[in-house]
DNA sequence: TGGTTGTTTCA
DNA sequence: GAAACAACC
């Protein structure tokens, strides 16, 4: 039979594999030929919510992709500018009689989307937009109501109760046709960046199937002992890989149940099945977007609307430079201007620092995480500051406030984690680094004192909720 | 996926 | 005088 396509656009997004890639398997599936095509946005435009580590680990991705596509005969098209304009005029070069694409869900994502099928309609030329980013969508998981959940423990309950979707081959072969116009993949000449070789996490699909088969192999296992260590390495690391689709929710899903029913042990299963509830948690967060975007600009619980919050000051600069006194608030924030990356458990004490101690909005925390991380993801960005803040859809009651110095005895008592990103710490005893200097001077020669005195803050915090709720 | 404070329990 | 517990924020 033959395909019902003569020449079909693949518009890559935030897809970027060549294997189990919905969207991309159709269009081979469907066509003779394929272009796939990545259109880069002008992300100086929105450098609130991008930055520059971010932008060369998506160009290090595109590079390897388009050694990946090569491999099975295709070749990646780069254009720069809006998408709807860019694939109108390859449409228009190349006579394509259709496009395929990965929805993506974010609001910003999905307001591309339309602009690119009222296009396509336009052309009379056929758009395909498939399910890709999550294992279920936001609409697949709904109360008995047919509602959207708002907290997540109905929702996880629903979401592991279903039957999750295999993932699908990578196309055997993929014909590019010669000729059409590409930019070169754009570098330092083209966006500026001030550290083109930053060290960062490995780009690339390849690299992000050897960090599964490591989660797998070494990591999952003990996750349920380890993931909370920011010293040990004991989370699974995949959350960039999930953000540019290096790797596809069903591959990881896949492997990861292979792996659980073949172990023999039953806490190695059961740090397993902790990690697969992490996918859930993905999924709830970008459910919780799709069904209230207004949780981008207010707060998801209406109680807290309005709260008071300090303008931000010199605290905030020296929170978001690494620099307030609190040796773990400060370590977590220096490893993410220096890799792009947190770990989990800091972030949740950096943010709730950020919130409970400076009292700063938490829409300030969130776009400066935006900014930095490689894995920035709107909506489990947006979620967990929103936890963090105690307005989110999470039953965290306003007063859950943690203390940085007790985090900091719990989960790096011996100051591993906080040394490695604080040199001028490294010398210093490790119980140094879990209470405030009882002397009040500095316990490091070039290391502040505290900038705040947390339980007054935490004092000060519950009389501005109290406060708000009295209103 | 808290923390603090005050009280009880048992060594 | 720890450690466990409860109440409350």
């Amino acid at each position: 039979m033959a395909p019902p396509y003569r020449l079909a656009i693949h518009w890559f997004r935030r897809d970027l594999r060549i294997s189990d890639n919905t969207a991309l398997y159709h269009a081979a599936a469907a066509a003779g030929a394929v272009v796939p095509v990545y259109v880069l946005s002008d992300w100086k435009k929105r450098h609130l919510w991008t930055g520059e580590k971010r932008q060369i680990f998506l160009c290090r991705c595109l590079e390897s992709l388009g050694k990946d596509l090569e491999s099975i005969g295709g070749r990646l098209i780069f254009r720069s500018g809006s998408a709807e304009a860019e694939l109108e005029n390859l449409v228009k070069k190349t006579g394509a009689d259709a496009i395929f694409y990965n929805r993506d869900p974010d609001p910003f994502g999905r307001e591309a989307e339309k602009r690119v099928e009222a296009m396509a309609a336009r052309l009379g030329i056929a758009c395909h937009g498939h399910h890709d980013v999550t294992l279920h969508g936001p609409e697949e998981v709904l109360t008995k109501e047919g509602k959207p959940y708002r907290v997540y423990t109905p929702y996880s309950r629903n979401w592991l109760s279903l039957e999750k979707p295999a993932p699908l081959p990578k196309p055997k072969a993929l014909h590019t046709p010669a000729k059409i116009p590409s930019l070169p993949l754009p570098g330092n000449s083209h966006w500026g960046w001030k550290n083109p070789d930053a060290d960062l996490v490995e780009a690339g699909e390849h690299a992000a199937h050897q960090r599964l088969k490591t989660a797998i192999s070494k990591r999952l296992a003990t996750y349920g002992e380890t993931r909370d260590i920011p010293s040990v390495p004991g989370t699974s690391r995949l959350s960039q890989d999930l953000r540019f689709g290096l790797l596809s929710p069903r591959t990881i899903y896949a492997e990861t149940s292979k792996a659980m029913a073949k172990s023999k042990s039953a806490s190695a299963r059961s740090g397993m099945e902790k990690f697969i509830k992490e996918l859930a948690w993905r999924e709830f967060y970008m459910a919780l977007l799709w069904h209230f975007p207004n949780v981008l600009h207010e707060e998801f619980n209406p109680d807290w609307r309005g709260l008071w919050w300090a303008e931000p000051d010199e605290n905030f600069e020296a929170w978001k430079e690494g620099r307030t006194g609190f040796p773990i608030v400060d370590a977590g924030m220096r490893e993410l201007l220096a890799t792009g990356f947190m770990h989990n458990r800091v972030r949740m004490i950096t943010a709730m620092f950020l919130t409970k101690d400076l009292h700063i909005d938490w829409r300030l925390g969130e776009q400066h995480f935006m900014q930095h991380l490689i894995d920035g993801e709107i909506a489990s960005n947006n979620g967990g500051w929103q936890w963090s803040a105690g307005t989110g859809a999470d039953a965290a009651p306003y007063f859950r406030i943690q203390n940085p110095w007790s985090q900091a005895k719990r989960y790096d008592p011996d100051g591993i984690y906080t040394k490695r990103w604080i040199p001028e710490l490294a010398k210093v005893p490790a119980e140094k680094l879990l209470a405030p200097p009882k002397d009040g001077q500095p316990i490091a020669p070039g290391y502040p004192v505290p900038c705040v005195d947390h339980s007054a803050e935490r004092d000060r915090t519950l009389a501005i909720f109290k406060k708000h709720r009295r209103r």
